[in-house]
DNA sequence: TTTGAATGTAAAATAAACTTGACATGATGT
DNA sequence: ACATCATGTCAAGTTTATTTTACATTCAAA
C-alpha cells in the first residue's frame, strides 16, 4: 500500500548518460546495490541524502533525477 | 555520531516568506510538529518525499530549501 | 494573574529505508 | 559445456525517520 509518490530516471540515466552498471553506481553514492535495484523498481523513495548524492554521482540537480507525482520533469 | 550532511532554510522560510507556524506547515505537508522541530535543529535529513512537499509548500523548488553540504545555495 | 499560542525537549513505539547474504536467470564469451 | 557479469528477487536484520505522548518555557493577550 501507500502509494509511492517520488519517481526517478535512474535507470536511464544509468544508461544513456553514463553506461553505469548497478554496482557501479552503488558504489559511488556508497549504498549496496539492492538499495538501487529497490529505487530502479519505484519500491520506495530515498532518504533526501541518497538522492542528493545519486544526482551528484550523474552530475545533475536532484529535480532531473527524481520528481515528485507521475511528472517526469519535461 | 553520523552527521547530518543535509541542510536546509525551512526555519527561515517559515519566518520571512510566509509566516508559518510550525504547526500550520506540519499540517500543511502532513507530518507532525515534532518533525519539523527536528528538521530545523537538523537532526536528521528528511526522506525525498517528504522533502518534495515541503518544498511545494513554500511554492520553492527543492534545492532552495534543501541542500547538500554546507553550501546554502547562494 | 491566568490563559492560550508557539516553541523546545525527550522517551518509547512504529514505519520506512537500507544492509546482508543467498540463490536464480539470461546474455556473452571461451 | 563452463564461467562470468549484470540483473532480479526474497527474507531477516539493523538503522534512521516519523509518531505519539507528555511536560516545560516564553510571550502576548484578556
Amino acid at each position: 500500500m501507500s502509494k509511492n509518490l517520488v519517481g526517478n530516471h535512474i535507470r536511464k540515466l544509468r544508461f544513456n548518460h553514463h553506461e553505469m552498471t548497478q554496482q557501479q553506481l552503488a558504489d559511488k553514492v556508497g549504498v549496496t546495490r539492492q538499495t538501487i535495484v529497490a529505487l530502479e523498481k519505484g519500491n520506495y523513495s530515498p532518504s533526501l541524502e541518497l538522492a542528493f548524492r545519486i544526482a551528484l554521482a550523474f552530475g545533475l540537480p536532484l529535480e532531473e533525477v527524481f520528481f515528485y507525482g507521475d511528472h517526469p520533469k519535461e
